[in-house]
DNA sequence: TGAATTCGTAATAAACGAAGTTACATGAAA
DNA sequence: TTTCATGTAACTTCGTTTATTACGAATTCA
């Protein structure tokens, strides 16, 4: 599937589908190919790959928007908070990652062909 | 304390802490009062505070910084990984609900406190 | 009463990061 | 050798958050 293909799935432009599928390619999931009939294509076995996967060759972003803006700050107010809350948020961080890597693109892609038939067998 | 004062402590500017204190004004969590010898009063006993009274008097704002950016998507991808997620995200939001439930100002305080001492004492 | 304070709030500007776009180079196939 | 597609740097645009300005209203003090 080439960038075109894929930024006009997604709403997006070719160059920013390039720019995340080259960290995709760098952990290895997919591969790219260039000239006539090139494109995009996943390497990886579905069910080899999981969201965490995903997660991890994306540079592992940020999942709390709010909490702890610095590590360890000189304010002995925003430490005591850090203090109240890290340990929480490690907890809720390491549910999600175990989370995410209880899902695969198999997993997924099952889950889209059944809604796929669904919506088909709805249209009738 | 005055809104400068306040301001100055965490280096921002006067006008932003009366809107952010104002939220809390709102939710009768501190009183105002303008004029000579004015400022922020904080109203409720702060062992009745919790982390998430305050987050709920600013607005309950998000949480995650990923995941579902569509409720409702049409498109069917998006509708599986949501599907696969929303849970888990869910389950994680409540955890994180409940823990700042568990948090008091006074909790806060009595470790700042503590920290105070500590600070002082490291100094001589 | 009048000057000094301090909050209340709308309006505007600045800063920042994410996303989009342009431009051009590289490589592969027809 | 032309066409198609990725690779990537540079730049622009956009949206959100934060900062600032400006002015009004309420309160205190002299």
């Amino acid at each position: 599937m080439t960038s075109e293909a894929l930024a006009h799935c997604m709403s997006t432009h070719p160059v920013v589908v390039r720019r995340t599928m080259g960290l995709l390619r760098k952990a290895g999931l997919v591969a790219s190919e260039r000239g006539h009939a090139g494109g995009w294509r996943i390497t990886a076995a579905l069910e080899a790959v999981t969201l965490r996967h995903l997660h991890a060759a994306l540079g592992e972003p940020a999942i709390f928007a709010i909490g702890n803006r610095n590590e360890t700050p000189d304010c002995l107010v925003e430490q005591s908070v850090n203090a109240a809350l890290d340990g929480t948020f490690a907890e809720a961080e390491a549910l999600l990652l175990e989370r995410f890597a209880e899902v695969t693109l198999a997993d997924l892609s099952a889950d889209f062909t059944r809604r796929h038939a669904q919506r088909r067998a709805q249209k009738e």
